[in-house]
DNA sequence: AACTGTTATGTTATAATATAACAGTTGGAG
DNA sequence: CTCCAACTGTTATATTATAACATAACAGTT
């Protein structure tokens, strides 16, 4: 059902994130890039101690185990990039998949699957138009828009069984 | 600038709160009562910590000091019953002000000041519309949407200065 | 090279949010 | 009355996130 060539999806991701950091003067470092990497290796939302742990079996060259700050300053210059978001409702996060003609920001529409974990995330553009409009209509300047939809993939519905393997990132996602 | 009567705002809310826990064969208990009495107390969205601070001093009669399940139990209890709705960007929470016709949920679009911390809730309809249409063109079933705007309300906008006073809950908000 | 400002990282500890687990209590249904 | 289910109390712990301070790496300046 998926005709994602997702190596292709990886390769793009990078070359954009290279370009989004250096167009904003700021550095991709070693770190950073291996937090983006744990996140782009599939398409599921990773909690910050998952991705720690990930880290901490694959420590980089001369580097000591890395510990929580480390990665929440990644995950923080990854959002401020827009390369990565948050889904709020799961104290996660993901790896942007939409095309960035600049460098800005997007308005992102996440539909997340409570069984497998998987982000299947879509740009809003009607739907935030309403939400500004609607903001505006009572004097309220937005800053930022979260839009989160919680529920089952395509994929989950058919396979009646639970899996059970939502939230198992620590051990499914390797890099 | 608000024509809000907040006293005739919270009868209408606790009106519907009982009925709609009666409905559900559910018991608005003192505690979970003393909770929504929190979160009714005005629209802003309010901690787990900061209400079993407010709840620590003043416990109910013949009660010990409220500990954290108890918070919990209470939220969890209001939020299924749809009564009040969590800011997941903002893991704090808030007395739903929506009409409700029957007992049934309803998608909330929340608008939170990030200066003052006051909610403003507004029913989403076409905005969600688009959402749930959005899912069935990939075969994901959405089970709960969450839509929040943060940014800053009109109010906060027309005083310049940065009042600090946002999430200062557990001294400012009295029962 | 030595100095200096800036960004990035390391390290330790702790704050803030949330739940597990089990014991006790209560209030009706039968 | 007895039993069951819902509710509550209690202790401990899990999970998520940040404060605070020290050090390193780097770039430009003299
Ligand atoms: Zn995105
Ligand atoms: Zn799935
Ligand atoms: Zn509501
Ligand atoms: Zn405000």
């Amino acid at each position: 059902m998926d005709s994602h060539n997702h190596n292709q999806c990886i390769t793009k991701c990078l070359q954009d994130a290279h370009h989004i950091a250096v167009q904003a003067g700021k550095k991709l470092t070693p770190q950073r890039l291996q937090v983006l990497q744990i996140l782009l290796n599939d398409h599921r939302a990773v909690g910050a101690y998952d991705i720690l742990a990930i880290m901490q079996r694959k420590p980089l060259e001369d580097r000591t185990k890395p510990q929580p700050p480390t990665v929440y300053r990644a995950l923080e210059f990854l959002l401020e990039l827009g390369l990565i978001h948050k889904v709020e409702s799961q104290n996660s996060y993901y790896a942007c998949t939409i095309d960035k003609p600049e460098n800005r920001q997007h308005v992102a529409q996440a539909f997340i699957c409570n069984l497998c974990g998987i982000v299947e995330e879509k740009a809003a553009l009607a739907g935030a138009q309403g939400l500004y409009k609607k903001a505006d209509g009572f004097g309220f300047k937005i800053d930022r828009v979260i839009m989160e939809c919680r529920g089952t993939c395509a994929v989950c519905q058919t396979e009646q069984r639970q899996t059970g393997q939502r939230a198992n990132t620590a051990t499914g996602v390797n890099i």
